[in-house]
DNA sequence: TTGATTGTTTGACATATGTCAAACTATAGC
DNA sequence: GCTATAGTTTGACATATGTCAAACAATCAA
């Protein structure tokens, strides 16, 4: 019942949401892609917390929360707990696959 | 009020829906993009018309309508009256732009 | 184990969205 | 003019979505 073009509406769905996709653009511009994490110029790892993710977006936690999981949910992040955080990062899978898609 | 986020986020919500998806696959297909028709190998003018683009959807003409609407206000298409008929095509620009985003 | 921090779930609510039927508009051809 | 065809607008309605406050859960540190 859920084919092909319904997961891709559904990605395209979750990207619909300003706040969300200010979050993906966050997310693509923090990490390298793939990966939950990167290395500063001092060898220092850097990564990108749900906490920090909100925190100049001016909404509340919970709905942080929501729309990391909504895009989770349709697979263009990913995300691994670390202690007390949780690290995001995109999945540079599907991002190449988005990008075939507008390769028309 | 309305930046360049929000816009995005505006073409991402006109995709985000099933049987938009759709057309936009279906105008990406038919036509060479930027072009409102093509012509056949016998050298036959063809277009996709809204009509047309609502015959295997299965949905109103009223809701194609609608649909064609919301992605012509988003910009992802683009319209001409040809007599009775409202030829579609996509807008070449902006489906550059967004590979362009999913570019990272 | 108690407290602090980080994130999630639940429940609620206002707003947005997708859809259709009916009425309307525009164009073509007679 | 009239009639047929193609598409739009209006009005209505059910469902989905975004957001928050409050309560909950998980991890760390002392």
């Amino acid at each position: 019942m859920h084919g092909k073009i319904d997961a891709l509406a559904d990605i395209f769905k979750a990207l619909s949401n300003p706040n969300r996709l200010k979050i993906f653009m966050k997310l693509t511009t923090c990490c390298h892609p793939g990966t939950p994490a990167f290395f500063d110029k001092q060898g220092a790892e850097e990564a990108m917390f749900v906490g920090e993710i909100g925190k100049d977006l001016d909404i509340g936690k919970p709905t942080v929360s929501h729309h990391i999981k909504e895009l989770r949910r349709v697979g263009i992040i990913r995300t691994e707990r670390r202690g007390q955080n949780i690290a995001c990062w995109v999945d540079p899978i599907l991002i190449e696959e988005l990008k075939t898609f507008f390769s028309i």
